[in-house]
DNA sequence: TACTTAATCTAAAACGTTTTCGGTACCTGG
DNA sequence: CCAGGTACCGAAAACGTTTTAGATTAAGTA
């Protein structure tokens, strides 16, 4: 239970004044004396005065509130960008008087669901989406309703406007190829996933461009594709194409889980890295660090990028623009022992 | 602004019948017919109906929310395991039908006020304090309050019930010792933090206890104490504790960050871990896989604690049990390559 | 004095729900 | 035909806030 709270009606009361005049007083509103504002203010913070939401809520129509649905996907993989992205909200909803609002899908399917409650219930003014596919029926669904949102990653060949916030991993890939290309590599293995994610696309296309660009016909990418939260086919994978006769000498993955996995079976294959090949991966995660030799990887500030988020998602609710507001963050190259010269 | 949401009341018009009548019968009250329960709950399906949650919350004095105050310390050092454990949060209140509020603390000085404001505004109806200091002001403010909350570890010397889940680090410090013993090591270090956290204190009071019982009198242990966030300094420790002459052979690190440290530390001054020394950490971070050898440690089960830690907040929320709930849950030992015999 | 204007304040409605209390209609047994 | 049940439904209050549209008083003006 608790101590009750204090209510507007209560500190009317004690000021013997109406409540009407109490609320309009605390919202600093012109029409009621400055001295009675004081007065209210200083009665209001000392009997710890702090308006119930539900009340404001209801009249106001709005939550207060931001939603998020967080996907939950296989047993032990949890997004390891939640925490991250989480603080990022957080503190960037901070600045707006706004929280945060967590909502789980416990599988994928019920994505649709989870979020569709969070937006009639009404206990959210807006969403923020991650994650997206590169059709993604959230994005449609919310698109109808008429609800604001942004969201974490681009769409597809999207005919309608949104707002979003991307990392360049085009670009990134693009270097990186630059950069392996000029290190005297030839032979490229591109670690990727079958899940068509809206990254992926992005960063694969941004790879091809600049192989194309180069022009070079020595150039040969191969490609090694598996599932995307399958560990064990990643294993797999790796080890085949590491086997391989004629395996490539630089190896740029989708993302640092691979390409850990790559150094990983490299390392049990008795290769060294970088001397018998390069390995660059992207996002950074903790492990990146530690893993030897350090793996060479793209760091796309997660919660800088979710702070943002928030003032983009702010602006929607409160002005809904004409223009949707986007944003393309250039990701971070971090320089580690992973690459290195082409082996002759 | 978005389509308008249905409301009992449109409801209530489409049917023409009264609003209490349509609010009970989705409640699935007796003492409305079974056929107008049925009409009412197709033209709700039908029409999109979701309770709108101000108004339910108003009447009921419920939030449906469960808070969680996240402080959030260092520009990069973001808590890792928030993911997992705001996972396991979300999922275990799903069954609850509630769900998470997320505040940050930018500082750890307004930690207080942000989840006073929590509690005061009625917009959550208990929460979660997580990394709980041997004397948290947090603790007291809810208790005095008497607001319903759980706690992801223990207090020091607390005279009062509380209803806390915890691991048992003592437990698990304890077998470390015992394994490290039995492979004959005999010269321990500790790496340790400074900060009065209580996890460090049953931690480190387990591992006494374990020395204190084998009464061996050759068994020593050196304490190599550092900040708790201050990265640089941990390094700066364990290459000293590492070229001292008399280095022990086996280190107990108070979490894994630190063992980490002190193997790329190691691996630097060309010591070769197991063979030179033994390392042993705690918490099973992603990275303690990917680190050679691959770092020994004790894995919490994170996210499934979370997970209980609602069930328990949930039911000191709907019926204040007299008993305190605590629960100690047990560790569990990864076995990894980075520990061995001692060096003869 | 009488009228206007400005400065303060308030009553009441509204938001959407749940719940209490009672009401109507129908049936049963005498 | 009536007393007493039973089955079903509805009117209204309550939750705490904001806001609209006055109401009251005081002061200024003709």
């Amino acid at each position: 239970m608790g101590a009750q709270r204090s209510t507007l009606k209560q500190l009317a009361a004690e000021l013997d004044i109406s409540v009407a005049t109490v609320s309009r007083a605390l919202g600093g509103y012109e029409d009621i004396s400055k001295k009675t504002r004081e007065r209210v203010a200083l009665k209001a913070q000392e009997m710890g005065y702090v308006p119930n939401s539900a009340g404001r809520m209801l009249v106001s129509g709005r939550s207060g509130f931001v939603g998020l649905v967080v996907p939950i996907r296989g047993p032990n993989l949890v997004d390891s960008f939640l925490g991250e992205f989480v603080t990022g909200l957080c503190e960037g909803l901070k600045g707006h008087g706004s929280d945060l609002f967590l909502a789980t899908a416990l599988e994928s399917q019920s994505e649709l669901s989870v979020l569709s409650h969070v937006v009639e219930s009404g206990r959210a003014d807006g969403v923020v989406l991650n994650r997206v596919a590169e059709k993604d029926e959230r994005v449609e669904y919310l698109l109808k309703r008429k609800f604001p949102f942004v969201t974490h990653g681009r769409l597809l060949n999207a005919d309608y406007d949104l707002n979003w916030l991307d990392t360049d991993g085009g670009a990134a890939f693009a270097e990186m190829f630059d950069m392996l290309y000029d290190l005297g590599h030839r032979k490229f293995g591109l670690l990727t996933i079958s899940d068509p994610m809206t990254f992926r696309h992005y960063r694969e296309a941004g790879l091809r461009q600049a192989i194309e660009k180069k022009g070079d016909p020595e150039v040969t990418l191969t490609e090694i594709k598996t599932e995307r939260f399958d560990t064990e086919g990643m294993r797999r994978a790796c080890r085949n194409s590491l086997s391989a006769t004629d395996r490539p000498t630089a190896y740029i993955a989708l993302f640092d889980e691979i390409a850990l996995t790559l150094m990983k079976e490299a390392a049990n294959l008795g290769l060294s890295i970088p001397r018998d090949l390069s390995v660059v991966g992207f996002d950074n995660v903790a492990a990146s660090a530690y893993a030897p030799p350090g793996l060479t990887t793209y760091d796309q500030d997660i919660r800088g990028s979710a702070k943002q988020l928030t003032d983009m998602l702010m602006q929607v609710i409160v002005d809904q623009p004409e223009e949707p507001l986007t944003r393309l963050v250039k990701p971070k190259l971090i320089r580690r022992a992973s690459h290195g010269p082409a082996p002759s």
